[in-house]
DNA sequence: AATGCATACAACCGCCGTACC
DNA sequence: TGGTACGGCGGTTGTATGCAT
């Protein structure tokens, strides 16, 4: 049997979205507010799949989006949570407020990973390409490869050969268990976590219930500040 | 001006985890 | 306990745009 299809394919627009269609989604959730994928299509009478209208409304429409060039200090946090978190795009937007996983990934993927290369850092290990070069014995010399060949279809293909062969980089003895916590915030104490209802990273409790007592500075990547603070990156 | 190639990014696809019955 | 529905995620593709020739 398996599973039956999202949605029925054949009565679904595909492709970009128009801008009467943007109109109806927005005007839906404004009314009704997000929740029930599945349904809202019929109900705001869009002829598209579930999965679509949510992932134009989490990606393109949601009013709390920040549009716009990425500063240094988001890519500074971004290649830095890649290197704890790898490919975990929703981790590492969850840590940037108003940017969305697919537009961090994509960002990555035109960008940052370019800029590493050029850096003579290996994107997906954080290490520089002739120590991972020399680790392999010059196996892969493609990983050095010139830019201008890097973003061509048979690079992409032979990269990703590549990183299915290659052994996985693991960073030593880091316990990397992530609890979810709210995105970054300006400050972030004792007093903060209770006043503004914040959830504690190191207790994972709310508000008046925290009783760590914990204060600024110090700690891996602020982590035992209770809140990531990318500037003490 | 026409063409081909490279780039950027929106959107889709397939899979997974979880909740619910 | 197993099946199904659903939301969410990461990988991949499609296409519009910009640039070089």
């Amino acid at each position: 049997m398996g599973r039956s299809p999202c949605c029925e394919k054949e009565h679904t627009n595909k492709g970009a979205w128009s801008k009467e269609e943007d109109e109806r989604l927005i005007a839906h959730i404004r009314t009704h507010g997000e929740g029930c994928w599945r349904s809202l299509p019929k109900a705001a009478g869009l002829l598209r799949c579930g999965k679509s209208c949510r992932l134009r409304w989490i990606n393109y429409l949601r009013p709390d989006l920040k549009r716009g060039n990425f500063t240094d200090d988001e890519d500074h946090l971004i290649i830095k949570l890649h290197s704890l978190l790898g490919n975990k795009w929703s981790l590492i937007a969850g840590r940037l407020p108003g940017r969305t996983d697919n537009e961090i990934k994509n960002y990555w993927n035109t960008h940052i990973r370019r800029k590493l290369l050029s850096r003579g850092i290996d994107p997906s290990t954080h290490r520089a390409v002739s120590a991972i070069s020399s680790d392999h014995n010059n196996k892969d010399k493609s990983s050095s490869s010139s830019n201008s060949e890097e973003s061509s279809p048979s690079w992409r293909r032979r990269r990703q050969q590549q990183q299915q062969q290659r052994p996985l980089f693991r960073v030593p003895d880091l316990n990397l268990e992530l609890r979810i916590s709210q995105p970054f915030q300006e400050s972030h104490d004792a007093a903060d976590i209770q006043s503004k209802g914040m959830l504690c990273f190191v207790c994972s409790s709310r508000s008046k219930q925290c009783k760590c007592n914990i204060s600024g500075g110090g700690g891996f990547l602020g982590l035992t500040t209770g809140a990531l603070d990318y500037r003490s990156v």
